[in-house]
DNA sequence: GCAGTCGTAACAGTGAAGGTTGCAACAGCC
DNA sequence: GGCTGTTGCAACCTTCACTGTTACGACTGC
């Protein structure tokens, strides 16, 4: 499977942000960000600017210009993370439509659909029980 | 998320296949399925190889040759497909290494791994709950 | 007005998957 | 032995999503 790495990214910028603020600061640059997750500032810069539509970041221009949390990480879940980077579904149905006068290529995907929905419920689910307060703790504890 | 029809169309194979051979016939060809899941012929045969390395299907060659289960379709799970079909892990990792100089670059990738884990392990769970018999009769219920 | 940073468009590079063509290998049948 | 239908598989193209990069306008505090 083609798996995609834009929650590990959209955590790993929440996570460093929310600990420099402990440190003081008031704002973090993508280029800071950047640096830490080794990628270009713009690539950061789109992916934050998709959590700040979903209402988990803010962002200020203009000179001492940055980003920081618009919620504490203890009310942020990897579920509100998900939603606001990942669009589509877990798995996907035929690329084509299946030959509808066939019985199986007529029903099967009703019946893969349900299926499916039931997994990403339970998948939400987990994502749910994990705060970026969580995340941010499991890093700060990883072993040198 | 670049989602993935792979387990989709697998399914659709054995569930015809599995009809199929209800019906009184001996072996399936790709180009039937390839019909019914509206695709090339090729690209069945790739997918039901991979199945055929997994145990879970049989193919002839020759004359009167084609596709056979290997096994009854109760006894073979959507995991059992999913692995098959599905190497790589749901969530990735970034694609170059964090900055190990920096706290959360360093810490970011056990912490993340140790999460994914849990999820896959539910999402294996909910896949081998599933039969493709349990498939078969979802299929065959749909409304016409 | 200057400087620093965001916001965003445009485009090239990458990698996975699907689609297509071609052909050798095989096995039953005449 | 030759014919036929099908698998097995390699090679290549297309498509698509994402990443990486460059460029530049917009904004804001000094």
């Amino acid at each position: 499977m083609s798996a995609n790495s834009r929650l590990t990214i959209a955590a790993h910028a929440l996570a460093w942000i929310g600990l420099y603020q402990r440190q003081g600061h008031e704002v973090a640059t993508s280029e800071q960000i950047a640096t830490s997750v080794n990628t270009n500032p713009v690539v950061i810069r789109r992916l934050l600017g998709e959590l700040r539509r979903a209402g988990l970041v803010e962002s200020r221009r203009g000179v001492g210009a940055g980003w920081s949390l618009a919620r504490e990480l203890e009310s942020m879940t990897l579920l509100d993370v998900y939603e606001a980077v990942e669009p589509g579904p877990l798995f996907a149905m035929h690329r084509t439509t299946p030959d509808q006068g066939c019985v199986v290529g007529h029903g099967i995907q009703p019946a893969m659909q349900g299926i499916y929905e039931g997994i990403e419920e339970t998948v939400r689910h987990e994502l749910a029980r994990v705060t970026l307060e969580n995340v941010l703790q499991d890093v700060l504890e990883a072993p040198r």
